[in-house]
DNA sequence: CATGAATGAGTCTTCATTCAT
DNA sequence: AATGAATGAAGACTCATTCAT
């Protein structure tokens, strides 16, 4: 046993809480200081604990990227779906609920997006988070169409394309992210949701208002 | 005289030259390799020069690195200014100049979007890019407010934001290029302006519809 | 365990214990080669470790360099210190200490006087040299002119400026250093320690003769 | 014709009058920045010509060097031939003399000692200086030996050793130059003029009183 | 499992030297 | 003679990865 942040920590951790530990350090230091910044002195630094475990819990560097942007998606997936997935719900609500979940302060926090765009940034790692998260990507832009395709069905929107809107989302969605980010001080959380409901009250006028849905 | 590639190069060219030249390089290879991938040995063999040369006319490769980004930042500039500062068209018109500019297939290939966001994903560049484009951001998020307060001096539009509208539309901007960059078989140009144009259509019936300005 | 030169090397030996290494190859080198002669890639051959543990065990070149002076300017300390520090001494045979400590074979070789040498004449290095070891000269300046008083105390040297006996003989050790560096067939250790009791019986004839002290 | 430093030069000047110029250009890069730290570029910079031509008037930068070392061990040499050689003076005025030379303002000043001892400290220069002043300097050693013999040939100084007074000389001229160099604050041209007589007076009383020359 | 010293390939950067103009 | 852009070898430093303990 030893002391760690004030917490007794067995000194033989299970490896998933192990891994945990890193990738959250991973986190911290790729938002401080990039990818190219973060070495692995400075990620099991930040853990507290000692460079060799890295390669032993995963096998390279790269592994470790790949299993944090994993997380990251893993994290988003679960929180839209949470309430996306529920049956109760109509489908302009389930909309609303994937909305919500892309700007909620746990998910987009500077700390976190910085993390999103350190890989969309590096070509290299582009095919690792292609691999990782085009499929649930895909899932999500699919999920959206779906969504529209249903307020379409229930009437009264003969010229609206699901899939543009849907393509449309997802690009507002990367957006907000990226300017909230760069310009925090312009753009916040709050006002992207407005921003985007105020666009779909544009497609939907009978579903939405710019203060969320009907 | 000597021959590369082909062509007669003068061995002794005049700075503006050869930087230029390095700056071409510089963005083959960070839509190649991200910016950590960019090495100088890298670049110089793209251009067909000797490794000092980056550092006679560049300082340091940062240096290398950020007017690369100042580059591009000033030719998106210039595309858009070129037609929103003409003094003969109407505000939506304008408006319509500076969404035409952003997926101009010589702004908005993936060659040049990749390097866009190896700055935004680079933590230490960021600070770069912002002291570089931040002003040239605002500049032109404040021209697309002012436009948009055009058109609603024009009448009928009372319910509109005109500070959201124009940032949903540098979300829609970034948000768009980026899915371009990641997700080319399913992102293009062409669509992109399209939903923006859908957006705006919902914001400005009477200015826009799914196809264009009026 | 591996052979390195015949002999059985930890592989992860004592921090203290590779700096010292270090050092020792870096007086070696610089010996030879001077101080921008001096590469990390040459100091570690001669060690016959790794390039990389310079920058690990020394945070740089610099660094390494500096505690290498240092590591000579302490030793010479111990030595004069080692006799001069004695109580049971009389004022003149700590005077001779000093200077045998200045000429023993141990202290002045070429080797060393080479390191001391290369450091004087580098401006860059002559910062770092003042830092660490101004103190040093500076201190035992004072313990010699101290010891001079001491003798002029003892009555018999109206005349003599125990100042100016410590600054001659700071300059006689500097002097005959250098040109034993230089000069190695004309000028010795021992001539050197002869020419400065000449000078000394000069100065007080009751204590020094030619030969050393009475 | 162009102006530097406001005085016209002629575009095409003689060798002679640029390699002196790149001379007087090196001992100041030197004096600043060491030897590794001087660059043709410093060099060229500071005697306000381009770098092309250093590498024409001399064929390397090591000839550079050599040549400014050479510079300033020939300009020591006249210093104290000038005087020394005349044959309207005592030995005892020569031996004066060649003391007065080496701690003259023109010759020891710190721009000027910061190059003997940058040529000192590097071993690969050293072989480049023994070839350039090993001569000069055993031809003053050997005159000092001379003149100290003649003093004695006058009588009265049955145990002086000329050869180790003409060593002590020379150990007490570059051991004050060093300190010079090294503690302006503390070490002086006077004051060394000043012990140097002392030690003299030790040696010949007859000649040399504290205070110089009888 | 855990540690952290050790390795060495890879990069940026410097700079003497060359040479077209 | 003079210029300064161009070259490329060489060196300091970084850091992922290995591995003895």
């Amino acid at each position: 046993m030893y002391i760690n942040e004030g917490v007794k920590v067995r000194r033989t951790a299970s490896s998933e809480e192990r891994k945990k530990q890193l990738i959250e350090a991973a986190i911290t230091s790729i938002s401080r200081n990039g990818i190219t910044g973060t070495t692995l002195t400075e990620v099991t630094g930040i853990a507290g604990l000692s460079l060799g475990l890295v390669n032993f819990h995963f096998k390279t560097k790269d592994a470790l990227l790949v299993e944090t942007l994993a997380h990251l998606a893993g994290e988003l997936r679960d929180r839209w779906l949470e309430t996306a997935g529920r049956s109760d719900l109509e489908p302009h609500q389930k909309l609303a609920a994937i909305i919500s979940s892309h700007f909620d302060g746990s998910i987009s926090n500077r700390r976190k997006l910085a993390v999103w765009f350190a890989f969309f940034g590096e070509t290299k790692q582009r095919k690792s988070y292609r691999e990782c998260t085009a499929a649930l990507d895909m899932e999500r832009l699919d999920a959206e169409t779906d969504l529209c395709r249903a307020l379409i069905a229930q009437g009264g929107y003969d010229h609206v394309n699901p899939q543009g809107v849907g393509e449309a989302l997802e690009a507002l969605f990367d957006g907000f992210w990226l300017n909230i980010l760069m310009y925090p001080a312009r753009f916040s959380n709050d006002a992207a949701k407005a921003q985007i409901y105020t666009y779909l009250a544009g497609q939907f006028p009978r579903h939405f208002t710019a203060a969320g849905p009907r």
